[in-house]
DNA sequence: CGAGTGATGTCAGCGACTGACATCGACCAT
DNA sequence: ATGGTCGATGTCAGTCGCTGACATCACTCG
């Protein structure tokens, strides 16, 4: 392990170092300059200087070379919710911890890029969606181990599903400055008024 | 026409008739039974005793031959939503709009059985959670045809969305006796309380 | 120094999907 | 009636996504 450190340090390996990230970087590039369906596995894997069936290795399919992060933002999500007081209401609590989930996004520009692609493709969008919806049960999960009841705690973590896609839109639309967390509160509040009638 | 409508019903024409709902029934039963990945899209066509090029004239992909009623529901769901008072809040519209559009569902064991073979296949899941987020959007976009802004017209979209799919999921728990639009209005009421905090 | 390991490559094959062209009853105009 | 058009289907060949089985070979460890 430790080697295996160094050589990717050093860089001299039997290998050129990280093959996986050459892979998504060779993908991002292509399917924005080509379109999705114009560009084949055997060319992201030529770009990457490795092969198809590597490619296959590293991502179960196609699309998932674009989805890296997400267990990432799973991971954090959870952790955050996690760390929010039990006895607040579930939608606030998932508000929270969606703020601090936040954190892991990259910058707004590489965000920003990856979203146009995928926004381009339909097959792209239901890979993203799925992921969004994972998200969402593993949210209602957490919440149902706190105690919270069904259809409550599906209900919350849904709501705030929504009003993370919403909030994640607006922060990455052209000439937005204002951050992540400072829309996510915005867009929560607006749902909480929506609801108020 | 007329002679076409009379060989259909007749049913003496070149072909046999309905070639779709065979298509649909062939492909519902397979995917039930074997389940949908060892399910080949020429075998759906054998047993619809049609070919495998028929198939893809009729449906887009191998997944799109369980999502026929889906374009009955968006029609059904604006046209409810263009009866909506205007003046009335955004949510409570959408949220009406949803309670009529539920006519259009199967019968309770029909929609089961489709949704069990979807819940056991996530590239199924993937295509429904796009015909849903393709219904929230033509939803937002009605709304602010009528003039609601954004965000609160996506925002009550994807959260009518959200009530919608826990309604829904709900209606096909086993043993549930209510009918959908009593658990859809339920699960508004509940999203409201969630709210009110 | 030799055995084992892990990341990669090679190869053959299946199945989803597509474009081009063929077929042939039904329908229509003369 | 006759010929021409049309529309639903079939045939065929090909590309590409994806997988299993097996080979390679620098590196590591005993």
């Amino acid at each position: 392990m430790t080697a295996a450190v160094i050589t990717t340090i050093i860089g001299m390996g039997r290998w050129q170092p990280d093959a996986m990230g050459r892979l998504q970087r060779a993908a991002l590039e292509l399917y924005r300059d080509r379109g999705y369906d114009q560009t084949t596995v055997a060319e992201i894997a030529d770009r990457a200087e490795l092969t198809e069936r590597t490619f296959f290795r590293y991502f179960a399919d196609k699309r998932e070379v674009l989805f890296g992060g997400s267990d990432l933002l799973e991971q954090r999500l959870l952790d955050a919710l996690a760390a929010t007081d039990p006895a607040s209401p579930p939608l606030e609590q998932v508000a929270a911890a969606l703020v601090t989930a936040g954190e892991v996004f990259a910058d707004r520009a590489t965000s920003r890029l990856r979203h146009e692609v995928i926004s381009a493709h339909a097959e792209l969008q239901e890979r993203e969606l799925m992921k969004l919806a994972r998200l969402g049960a593993a949210i209602a999960d957490t919440l149902r181990q706190r105690g919270v009841a069904d259809p409550l705690a599906t209900l919350s973590a849904e709501a705030g599903i929504a009003v993370f896609k919403v909030a994640f839109e607006r922060w990455i639309a052209k000439a937005e400055k204002r951050s992540y967390d400072v829309l996510f509160r915005d867009s929560f509040a607006e749902l909480k008024a929506a609801a108020m009638n």
